[in-house]
DNA sequence: TTTCTTATTTATCGAATGACAAATTAATTT
DNA sequence: AAATTAATTTGTCATTCGATAAATAAGAAA
């Protein structure tokens, strides 16, 4: 089949855009680019996805590895929302409410094939803005959450023991490792994400009150 | 400094092992050289830590995708206890006992910097021996779970419904989530593993009774 | 229009990669 | 000891990689 010769006009020009515009454009698909492909994948390969040449990519970030961190940023940082916290902590809802609307939430943001590779690509690259944010994990929603669970069952208000912090580890492994099931492995069974999160709450908030009371008499 | 000339059989002579020795040899290192650096690394790599010349691999592996291939069935089939299948079983013991047992035993073979992380890297490749692996788990571990529960309860011995394998799968789930904090991310607070697993069960357990006898009468 | 700036491409470099063929050397067989 | 077999190394090839320098072209400023 022969290019009719229609349009003149074709000819693909060169687009132009700000550089600011263009830098976002970049980082944006370098997410999904190294979502799917890892983060060995080559920039040539990036630079095809990106409909420009490759020696381009290098006009707005200086290596290969700064690239990967402004790709970091925006999966870790950019998507935290500073509301999940102050939300653990309405005192006006029973807590098993409070951590089903979080879990829907956070799973909304966290529950979508870019953020789980890019999480488990850095991970085994054991760079440490994944320990990082295990301890953002760990200090603004675990550690929330077993102060609210020791006021909702009348105990006094000490901060969480390690063991305790372990258990609520669990759940929220839980609940993780079932969206790897399911966007990674392409495993889950149910899709019925809501349904899942209010089984494991359930089963974390039950547990938990047994767990905190015998830590209470003992 | 020069190197002193004291023992002429210093000379580093080639080592000649038999074929069978070598491959296994070749194979058990690969396993750790491709978990640690992942299996996008390179056979002159993977040779140097085998203090072998990168061409002699390809008189054992047809191509580096032959070697990967059989680094999987090393982890992942021949690693396997089909011990586990009938402990499960066992209705001489509290079944809560039983879980514990499997998955302190259980945990003890995969729970390793090697296991972990070369199941995380196929996983993000796409290959499908985790999907089968993740099926190995459901029919072998977590269904029979599953039945061995509700027996204990004293319902009807009827197959697990999918939102009780969903169920299962977050307590197993939470248990091996604990183990990549661990392994992957050093982020493991708790080193007591038995503990660990013992209060993922208890909540497991506690929340499966709820979950089976409200299903039962619904 | 002409000039100037800068976004983008072309061309290329040196290093690293998977794979193969041929030469070498150790062990086994005769 | 000589001959044969097989394990191992040396040498190399074609690609692909991240990165840089120089050339080109689009848009803004004059």
């Amino acid at each position: 089949m022969k290019q009719p010769e229609i349009a003149p006009d074709e000819t693909p020009k060169r687009k132009r855009l700000s550089s600011t515009a263009r830098r976002q454009d970049f980082i944006n698909q370098a997410i999904e680019f190294f979502a799917e492909e890892g983060f060995e994948s080559s920039t040539r390969g990036l630079a095809k996805k990106l409909g420009v040449t490759q020696p381009l990519l290098y006009r707005y970030f200086p290596s290969k590895d700064d690239l990967i961190s402004e790709v970091y940023d925006a999966v870790y940082v950019n998507r935290w929302q500073p509301e999940w916290e102050p939300l653990l902590r309405d005192r006006t809802r029973p807590l098993a409410d409070r951590l089903n609307t979080f879990y829907n939430v956070y799973t909304d943001v966290i529950f979508n094939r870019e953020w789980m590779r890019i999480y488990l690509f850095s991970g085994l690259k054991g760079v440490d803005i994944n320990r990082r944010y295990m301890q953002l994990v760990r200090q603004r929603i675990l550690e929330p959450i077993l102060i609210e669970a020791r006021v909702e069952l009348g105990l006094p208000d000490v901060p969480a023991k390690d063991c305790e912090v372990e258990f609520a580890w669990i759940m929220h492994g839980g609940i993780f490792y079932y969206g790897i099931r399911d966007l990674i492995y392409d495993s889950a069974i149910s899709t019925d994400k809501k349904r899942v999160i209010e089984d494991a709450i359930a089963a974390f908030m039950a547990g938990l009150k047994i767990k905190l009371k015998r830590e209470g008499q003992g």
